[in-house]
DNA sequence: CTCGATGGGTGTACGGCGTACACCTAGACC
DNA sequence: GGTCTAGGTGTACGCCGTACACCCATCGAG
């Protein structure tokens, strides 16, 4: 049922599914109420993949794990982390998950307005755009230097550190930015500063 | 022209638009390419809203008040986050804004790669679920005090965490979550964090 | 063994979407 | 007056989600 996690794509539906399944498309009406159950549907199977089975330890690295797990899950799913964002309300396993991290900050010593914080600190954007703005397709390095050169007029600062990325990217094997580590920056960043908030408070 | 920004709806386009200019769908066509363009120009307009004009001072509060100031331009049309988020290349404005705001990370002595780290940080979305998780629809305190007394046996820490904000909505005048107030919370902790480890660095 | 109910698949149809293509018109400019 | 062109028009296509009516195979009760 759920096993539509198929084939891998996601502004395609329905229709497209249900010949997919070899089957008419309002056969899947008889399964679910509509397309936004369908999707909380595999939404849920997703986020079920998080491993929430408690953990002895410290707050802080017992988070750490849990969030990256979580992490590794949506990055296995490309599509999903959007389609969370999408849904107005969460799902089941989005508010088990949720849960858990809460769970694990309260049994770490923090009061509920501290947790509640930062929940809400871990979740919100602050540029408002989220971290994917440049699709990070790996273009070649020179192209994109190029690029940076051509916008230095215009954007100075962005096309420095364009031009520092593609640098990177030439000198050191990998992409130019790695995701996993900035992710575990700005997570690190937050962690910290609960710390630092739970001690001075 | 991006004068249509009118009614102010999100989910309805393009004949819709038509219309409401008193037009046939396809003289749009005549203007801009295709939706994506026309998404773009209104999204243009909006971000431009956002006062990019130098300031004097220390970096922390010129940028704070920078974020701030893009943060009210957002609120003031709700669709256009969703909207930023969406699109695949950044527009203009978008650029615009970002490099003045590393411009000012610059200018506030951090190097290339801490400011590159530091926009990242700003930038994702660490739980991967956006910060209107729940829609902050105003709901009454006694129903949502229901609903999470409902919701103790299978979410204990959800239900603690919804109670006290219901508590507080009752005692405290104004909404249970004071989303201004969290988005200052989570960005002067990450401000504060950019700030030490730049002292460190 | 018949019979009704029921779970799942089917076919048709509607209204909405974005947009390709060909056409028309009113002015601007030589 | 003749040409060019920017902007508006009409028709049509293929996609989407889904309402509604139907059909059939299985199965438990009588």
């Amino acid at each position: 049922m759920a096993l539509a996690d198929e084939a891998g794509l996601d502004g395609l539906s329905m229709r497209r599914l249900a010949t997919e399944l070899g089957v008419v498309p309002m056969a899947l009406y008889k399964h679910v109420a509509n397309k936004d159950e369908l999707l909380d549907g595999i939404i849920d199977t997703v986020v079920s993949e998080i491993d929430l089975t408690p953990v002895e330890g410290d707050w802080k690295p017992v988070i750490r794990g849990r969030i990256l797990a979580a992490r590794q899950a949506l990055l296995r799913h490309p599509w999903a982390s959007g389609a969370i964002e999408a849904r107005r309300n969460p799902t089941p396993a989005v508010m088990a998950y949720l849960d858990s991290i809460i769970g694990l900050f309260r049994a770490g010593g923090f009061g509920v307005d501290e947790v509640h914080h930062a929940i809400h600190a871990l979740g919100s954007r602050i540029l408002g755009f989220s971290q994917e703005l440049f699709d990070d397709t790996p273009t070649d390095p020179d192209a994109q230097e190029q690029a940076a050169h051509a916008m230095a007029g215009t954007f100075p600062w962005l096309a420095e550190m364009a031009l520092q990325v593609a640098h990177d990217e030439k000198t050191v094997v990998g992409s130019g930015c790695d995701d996993q580590f900035e992710f575990e920056f700005a997570l690190d960043l937050l962690l910290d500063g609960f710390e630092r908030l739970r001690k001075a408070g």
